[in-house]
DNA sequence: CGCAATTGTTAGCCAACCATACAATATGCG
DNA sequence: CGCATATTGTATGGTTGGCTAACAATTGCG
């Protein structure tokens, strides 16, 4: 059960020392879990998250609505289950963002010709308008994702990443 | 729940093509998206979060729900908004995971005797006692997150997460 | 002293996720 | 063909996490 690949410098911790006092310079020392990997893809998600929300605010939409809109622009009448398979969503929580994308008239649903029990998802003249605007706001939010990296890295993390998830 | 490959090949994507055929391969294609760096942070994260509770359900316990015990076993007297920054959470959210941690009886608070204000936490034998099986569990789930990589690739992916959440 | 900042707390809202059960449709097998 | 099974969508309810806003207690500064 030991931290495998981080052993070589087992941090020294005072448990006294810094019980109190709270970070010394500008950045909060995490201690051994910063040696996990997963700590870190958290880390990282949980600040994009938090720049998407920001640079979507205006726009009111999430990271999985923008997602849904891109991928049925892609792909006009995909059902939802191909949909959820791709986002890897269930077809529960794929639902919950279809039906407030239909509420503000994003997207339609058609009953599909060929399966009468898929529906198949289209995208309305204002959801193709508001992913063109998602689009550049997505250019934007990319940047700044993108702030410390020169594109050698760029294509690095993006391979290293997709090992993750398959 | 399903069938998971390898993905290097960049997939080509015919608009009109599979636009009702469901993936025809193991991989389901997500088009221009993939390029995005932000997405595949966050499938990233969506396939480890998905491990992590897979792994953590017999133990009952949330990634942040993990980090708040390492980081207050770390830092024994630590108070909620200092934890609150070394995890980027604001004190709302991590009142409502403490409350949770509490009710479990895995730590306490003590007001602060240098700062009233301030709520000192400690974990509790049961605390300590989970944290131990936790940490046994977070190398089996770090295992899995480095399946595909090198030590050196750990270290390097590593490096380029931090950078993006500084 | 009095005012502002910090810290914790409560409340409410929302998005995402999961599990379950159910209805409608398709499909395959006897 | 008819019926069992699988697939797809739907409705329901619960949990987690994240945010804002307000409020009380405490501290610290001018």
């Amino acid at each position: 059960m030991d931290a495998q690949g981080n052993g070589e410098q087992a941090l020294i911790k005072d448990k006294f020392a810094d019980a109190v006092t709270p970070p010394p310079g500008e950045e909060a020392d995490i201690g051994e879990i910063n040696g996990i990997l997963g700590f870190h893809i958290r880390l990282a998600h949980g600040a994009c998250l938090r720049h998407f929300t920001e640079t979507f605010t205006e726009l009111d939409l999430t990271q999985k609505q923008v997602s849904v809109l891109w991928l049925v622009d892609d792909h006009p009448g995909i059902a939802q289950t191909d949909l959820a398979q791709r986002l890897r969503m269930d077809r529960a929580t794929t639902m919950a963002i279809i039906n407030r994308l239909q509420a503000k008239h994003y997207l339609r649903r058609d009953r599909s010709a060929e399966d009468g029990r898929k529906q198949a998802l289209f995208l309305e003249p204002e959801g193709q308008a508001m992913l063109s605007r998602a689009k550049f706001a997505i250019g934007e939010h990319e940047a700044w994702v993108k702030r410390h990296f020169t594109d050698k890295e760029v294509k690095l993390l993006l391979e290293l990443l997709a090992r993750i998830h398959e």
